[in-house]
Parts: structure tokens; sequence; C-alpha cells
DNA sequence: TATTGTGTATTATGGATATAATACACGTGA
DNA sequence: TCACGTGTATTATATCCATAATACACAATA
């Protein structure tokens, strides 16, 4: 299920990236599926409080990466198959790792500072 | 020492807000100590090959954070003080692994599951 | 049939970022 | 002395992001 009174929009990245992500967050944690049909863009703008040509914005690139398909104006629907979840799962997991411990070791951190620092913040919120 | 040769800016952040990291970096890194004195706003945007007002955006920032002093002509100053580096090393390993952690749970990561992605990870590159 | 909501498109405005081209006062050094 | 490099400031342009206000064709539905 996608509920967009849940996310959370940060100031740093841009808008309609935020709601791609969400929406590949829930794609990888199978909440949503193969066929779920997407709230309108008037709706999601409104459940988010902006305007809704950010939300097509959102839109478009979802559709460039596949994993959205609209057709006329019956709304849109979410198409996955296993390249595109692979790739999602590779983008969510692997890549924020990778982009961490490349962040982590420009300021020196050990593999072994890095384990403690982790175990230390885990459980905090 | 400085050399923002190495500095490799991506297209993702404001470059002059990278110009800030990369001093806060060399800082932590104890690579830059208090007193020395940083090239001239020309001389690093020759360096990076980007406009000088950019870069002067970057000192403004980073005297507003105080660890640049300037005073006239006569160039800039790194001042480093116990509160500045520990505000320093708060912002660039706590504040890298909680954010970290926090995109790690948000798609449903354990810690088991990050401690091993970060040790497959470690080695390459 | 007529209204409503849909996806889509266009134009305009504003802020942030980055560049470009100057300009000026001030110290230093040849 | 005087040219040079310095920090600083200003104006203009361009792009990206986000908003605002419309407009239009189409499908479903009351």
């Amino acid at each position: 299920m996608l509920n967009f009174f849940e996310l959370k929009l940060n100031n740093k990245d841009p808008v309609y990236i935020q709601i791609a992500s969400y929406v590949k967050r829930k794609i990888l944690l199978k909440e949503v599926e193969n066929g779920y049909k997407l709230p309108s863009r008037r709706e999601i703008a409104a459940q988010l409080q902006i305007n809704p040509n950010t939300v097509q914005k959102a839109f478009k690139v979802m559709e460039e990466e596949g994993f959205v398909h609209t057709s006329g104006n019956q709304g849109s629907i979410v198409y996955i198959d296993e390249n595109i979840f692979k790739r999602i799962e590779e983008e969510l997991t692997r890549e924020l790792v990778r982009e961490f411990i490349h962040s982590a070791k420009d300021v020196n951190l050990s593999f072994k500072k890095v384990v403690e620092l982790i175990s230390e913040y885990w459980e905090e919120n």
C-alpha cells in the first residue's frame, strides 16, 4: 500500500525525486506489487500539499525508469519484472551501502570503527 | 595540506558546499591545523576550474561556521578550537552514520544485514 | 447528455545555484 | 612609485526546481 501522508519531505533533495524514491522503497518492501493502481496526480499533490506539476514530474521519471505505466487518462499502474526489481534493490541497498562506505573512508574511518558507530546508534530512534 | 586538485566535484551537491566539506575533512584528518593559510579565492577557482564567485561563497559559509578567518586582503586563515573540531567531527562521522542508519531502516535492512553488506563491499575500491 | 476527474501541456513567476564580466580599495613587492 | 594580487561587491545571464494558473481532450458516471 502507498500512503503519501507518511512521506516526510526533506528540503535537500528535489521533491519529485523523493516521490519516486518512496514508491521504489514500497516496491522493494513488496508493499506495492505488479499491477498496483496509483492515486491520481492531483490526489497525491493534495496529500503531500504540493503542486500537481511536481507530482507529474515524478511520474515522468518513474515512467522513464520503467516501473510505472500510463495510458490515456485511465490512471497509472505499477509494473515490476525481475530486472526492474533487481535494479531498484541495487539502488536502494547496495548503492546506499557503497556510498556510505565511500564517505566513511573519506574521513579515514576504519571498518571496525564504522561497525562500532553503527552498533552505538542503531537502536536510537 | 590542502590540494584542491584531488577534490572531485559531484553534480549532486552545491559546489560551494563541497568545497567547505573538503576543508572540514582535512581538518578532521588533522592534515590542516590551526593557522593554516588558505590559497586565494582565485587560486582555488583556477585549480577547480570553476568561477571565483563560487569559491567566495564557500569562504562565506566557512567564515560563518567559524573555522576560517579573513581580515583585509591578507588572505584567509584556518581557525580551530576544541568546540569547532568537535562540531566538525560530529558532522562528518556521527551525523554521517545516523543518516545512513535512517536510510537503511527505510528499506527494512536489519543490523545484521547492514554489517554483512558493509563487510562485503568494504574492500572493493 | 452533461458533469466530473483524468493525464497532459503551456506560460509565468520566484528562489537557489553557477557562471561571466566588471569594479574598487587595499597591501605587498619590484 | 606603481603594477600586481588580494578580498569584496555588483550586475547580468542561464539552468533547475517548485509553484500558480490555465487549458484541452478523453473516459467514466450520474
